[in-house]
DNA sequence: CTGAAAGCGCTTACAG
DNA sequence: CTGAAAGCGCTTACAG
């Protein structure tokens, strides 16, 4: 690894007061007798440098075991190379896989980025971008569908924005997602074609995306003639244990309730978990559908039926629509439909 | 929110070409009547103003819609209120309530933090670090117990990390975690206790403190005169089916083995699964241990004995020792072990 | 408690 | 393709 060489006095004289010992771009345009400039372009934009200069330039890079400053750079040029990026929850899986398709695109385009965790509020993702904008990032990765007056304000710029898993009105406003509205409407329509005469719905943590999965499974209930609203829905997060709670509930208030469609595959889990300890087989006394597809979901007993969701993608071609914007290129489409697919298995 | 208000010429004239029209420290100074430096130190030690001036550069800060730029604040302070943080894998929850617990810390002591995956490969850490050390981090978190020469080398400084959930081997190097060996010893205790005979150990993902587990576990059966040698142990990350996968490999290999400790609660989930479909009882005939206590070991029917790891806890003291180290506050322990807990359910 | 000067390490905007 | 000058917006290190 580079090594920190310890600068002589002689070729660099501590400044008063103020010496900290790094090798700068200075050093480095002294090795390799070329400008600063020249050091900078090297690094920026290499095509622009004699193929001559650009060696010396490498050599001395190693040499003092250069690496740069981006505090420095950000301030010369107001771009931080830092994205914002945030997420509801980082507790849920979810997010944690569109985590890892941010990370893999904004990587080898050679960003970083800030991860704030917003509890599905907007009151603390405007507080957490408020934070972030002393950082100065360049963009930013919403999960909200709602807009933000303060990226408008902000430095005098308006600092662009993807927002993530749900699709945007405008076609004008970045957003990479898919139709939460006719993923739940898909699930009411297979219940319902594999002959189920009561399905309900449970969902915990009233955000907008699960809302709008449930208004079109109610539409899907509605339109086939069936009674929409054998439904629990609690406002409290998502956990395993409170798909066995729900279940309860829903067979209290509708005792002939014959297959659920949980708002997502924790509460399918700990539901599921809840038929086997009472004894009830799924699915033929009652079927259970999750949502996002996660990993136990294929391999449980029985094997759940569930929407998979595309949510690797979901951040990997967010950040690419961010990049793309600030680079300048042209965009072909600010609003992408990932699309979602139905995975029917044994627990339906 | 703050709206950048449009500055006129005559109270800001536009430098020859790098205007960046935002609002710095000396429109604040001139507003409030004081100077740049006071308007610093009324952002950094307040206790150090005047009431009034700090009343009248509020005022001024509010009227103006100033934020401060942390790139410049990085350069001239060679401090970026920013950690590194460095964990094996983000879609492993375990990790996850770790971040959530630095992140509790951090937020509250003003600071961001920059988030890698090192993908239990120390290779991988090193890179990282590198990359990192361009944004002048004032600390790292780090999960592998190995040292870095290069965060020795960096800035010509010592870049101070703590390492996480394992305990380090000095009393000086500073860590946050559990014995991994005793928690394994504490399973092989427990299963021995109730009267396994042919216990096994289930395992994905070869990362050092997995084997530590495994060591303790080992210890724990040849002390008792049991074979430690029923084992399966996969190079491969771990999935909740793969625990399908290795249960029936380990009963092709031994089929009298009556309990398996799985080294974490997705594949202890995975081998449940497993023997509801092949009808074997747990834990009449199959007793399953997990590690880690995910949310539905506690909910699983039947419920999964596990051993409970003081995940959150660990981020959020790994934070606070790394922040008092920052601020160069004495440190009583450097060394801190959080215990874990062994929580005895239905399937052993 | 307050301020003038200098500097942090880069990049912009020219000029050649 | 290359470089000298100036500036990004803060904080350090003095000096009062």
């Amino acid at each position: 690894m580079p090594r920190q060489p310890s600068v002589p006095s002689t070729t660099k004289p501590a400044r008063a007061g103020r010496a900290t010992g790094r090798v700068t771009i200075v050093d480095v345009a002294r090795e390799a007798q070329v400008s600063p400039m020249t050091v900078s372009r090297a690094l920026k934009t290499p095509a622009v440098v004699q193929q001559q200069a650009r060696d010396r330039i490498s050599a001395a890079i190693k040499k003092l075991g250069y690496f740069p400053n981006q505090a420095a750079s950000t301030l010369a040029s107001a771009r931080s190379q830092v994205i914002g990026v945030l997420v509801p929850s980082l507790t849920n899986a979810v997010f944690i896989e569109t985590l890892s398709g941010i990370r893999d695109y904004l990587a080898q385009a050679g960003y970083q980025f800030l991860i704030g965790e917003t509890g599905y509020a907007k009151a603390k993702e405007t507080q957490l971008i408020s934070t972030y904008l002393a950082h100065a990032p360049d963009g930013f990765l919403l999960s909200s569908v709602e807009q933000h007056d303060i990226l408008r304000a902000a430095a005098g710029d308006h600092i662009p924005a993807v927002r993530m898993f749900d699709l945007g009105k405008s076609k004008q406003d970045m957003s990479v997602g898919f139709s939460q509205l006719k993923a739940g409407y898909a699930v009411a329509r297979h219940l319902i074609e594999r002959g189920y005469r009561k399905p309900g719905f449970l969902a915990a943590q009233m955000d907008p995306r699960m809302l709008k999965r449930r208004e079109g499974f109610r539409k899907g209930l509605s339109e086939a003639g069936f009674d929409p609203d054998i439904e629990v829905l609690l406002p409290t997060p998502t956990t395993v244990d409170m798909g066995a709670q729900l279940l309860r509930r829903i067979l209290e208030l509708n005792p002939d309730c014959d297959a659920i469609f949980c708002c997502n595959d924790d509460l399918a889990l700990g539901a599921l978990f809840e038929c086997q300890r009472r004894g009830i087989q799924v699915p033929s006394q009652m079927a259970i559908a999750g949502f996002n597809d996660l990993s136990w979901a294929a391999c449980a007993t029985p094997s759940i039926t569930t929407v998979v969701t595309p949510r690797y993608d979901i951040g990997f071609q967010a950040a690419k629509l961010l990049i793309q914007q600030l680079k300048g290129e042209t965009i072909a489409k600010a609003r992408i439909d990932l699309g979602f697919e139905l995975a029917v298995r044994e627990s339906t």
